[in-house]
DNA sequence: TATTGTTATACTCTATAACTATA
DNA sequence: TATAGTTATAGAGTATAACAATA
């Protein structure tokens, strides 16, 4: 609420200058004009092996939990059930992950990653840390770590403004 | 690649505690799980006045910069020719913006705010900043700064490595 | 020839409701 | 009754290609 509002002179030369007014002092256009830009570096570089964030995502936490149950997985990346289980089709489709019986739960369906799912997980691993790196050059170790640190006080944020 | 993998105990009480392994530490991964936290209150904030972050940000910039092309709008919100039509297609028929036809180029739509629309961006103002302060107060006024500081330099190394 | 807006189209992510088989 | 997985469906955002009008 500062500037006068008055029509633009027509002096554009290639690129558009405008005046963004508070979109750049708002957190949550900063943060989704930066996710789309880390996000599409990461399908830059894992797009090679024809992985998406949300399938990368899944096949760490299979790694990392081999048995887990579909839900248990999709709660703790903040995937429906429901929107799920396209995407474990496609990565059984694909050879990466199985569905075998729950021991105790015939509801439930136990996740494992399949020897090509993990061949590829390790690969991925590799192109991640170059992904990664290319942010962590940019804001350096401490810039990340308080970055990381300030987007978790953000979710708590929403977390607790949730039962409003 | 530090705990052995054993197949997970079957202790879960309600909530699942598996290992997220390296995903905690990966920016774009914290980037995301915040950006859909405070786009997700943005809504629940202005869904009332049934405007969505994309909405907010077309009508602040046609607020700041009345006359401006179709395409200058949607390049500097990082929004494609093709997709922004069907915005613009809503925000005329809800009567909050027009499309005149340009002064000195006749294939370009200037864009302009309505009364009406002017009117919904002083409201919205109001509930954005509510939105706001709910995750200034979370990070601190510095807080806030640091995390715009970091995600613009995210948002530049990005920029750089796109010619790659 | 190049650019502006448009249409058509497809893919991904997200959300809800209803169904089934089990618990 | 409640839960796990599934299906169907719808709404948003994003991406590309091709077209008409105009530069």
């Amino acid at each position: 609420m500062s500037q006068p509002h008055r029509d633009r002179v027509e002096t554009e030369s290639d690129t558009a200058q405008l005046d963004l007014g508070p979109l750049p002092g708002l957190i949550g256009y900063v943060l989704r004009r930066a996710q789309l830009c880390v996000f599409k570096d990461f399908n830059d570089t894992c797009g090679e092996a024809d992985v998406r964030p949300a399938i990368f995502s899944i096949l760490t936490i299979i790694d990392r939990n081999p048995g887990a149950r579909q839900g248990e997985v999709g709660a703790v990346l903040g995937i429906k059930r429901s929107n799920i289980v396209a995407l474990l089709n496609e990565m059984e489709e694909r050879g990466l992950a199985e569905r075998r019986p729950h021991a105790s739960d015939r509801r439930s369906h136990a996740l494992f990653l399949t020897d090509a799912g993990d061949a590829l997980l390790r690969r991925l691993d590799g192109l991640v840390e170059k992904h990664e790196k290319r942010f962590v050059d940019a804001v350096g170790e401490d810039g990340r770590d308080q970055l990381i640190d300030l987007l978790g006080n953000i979710q708590n944020a929403a977390d607790l403004g949730d039962d409003r």
